[in-house]
DNA sequence: TGACAATATGAGCATGAACGCATATAGTCA
DNA sequence: TGACTATATGCGTTCATGCTCATATTGTCA
């Protein structure tokens, strides 16, 4: 097990940029076009300061893309295999609970999106 | 946004679960046959009282099914979408990498046995 | 150049999670 | 019952990470 340490430490840091709420609304408000900086700090409710971080950090990662139009950056997926995780997860959540719960309505309203991209 | 934050973050706890190494480690460990603690314990080289708490974890969020028998307990997969991810990133992780990289080829050696299972 | 808008970053704080040690609990066997 | 094995848990420490405030950087436009 022990040099096998490398692979389960990256395979942890992957799904680790996932374990973030915000990152995952960063994630859902670009997975459909590529939005700027503002437009997700909209989008997602949070500062602009932390955004700016979240977004630098997924870009390190490799799962944003990024380019620069005058004054704004636009930011995109890079790694669709991560819209297709959240979708499984999405999916995996809502089967698991009970249909009249609310949870769930809202889990299965942010699958169509990720398919869209996915087709 | 607002009333979408529970959608988020029980998805965020649901990759967090994967976000650690030791419970991967537990995840390879028990994803092709049921183990007792004490296996886990040397298949992961974590300690004993490690082990117990990340399996306990991973019992309460409903990744891993536990019984007893005599003075063990094995636990195994619950919740095979896991397995699912974890080989999905695998693959993702391993086709970013130089063929050359040693790391690479860890990956990829762990996919079988989850392929097996989810069959 | 100066003023302004968009984005990034340094510093510090606060919270949470992983870990180890010691100990508790539950089961077996004599 | 007592000794032993297997597993779980309370407590304290350490370390990582998300967050905010203030400020820096980069680009536009007059």
């Amino acid at each position: 097990m022990e040099e096998l340490d490398a692979v389960f430490d990256s395979v942890a840091a992957y799904f680790a940029v996932l374990s973030e709420p915000t990152r995952l609304k960063i994630m859902h408000a670009v997975c459909d076009a590529e939005q700027t900086v503002s437009q997700i700090v909209v989008a997602t409710g949070a500062t602009q300061t932390n955004v700016s971080r979240h977004l630098g950090l997924m870009f390190r990662h490799g799962v944003l893309a990024r380019r620069r139009e005058g004054n704004q950056i636009y930011y995109r997926v890079a790694d669709q295999t991560m819209v297709e995780l959240c979708r499984s997860v999405c999916n995996r959540i809502a089967s698991t609970i009970d249909e009249r719960q609310p949870l769930r309505r809202q889990l299965l309203k942010l699958i169509p999106a990720a398919k869209k991209r996915a087709a």
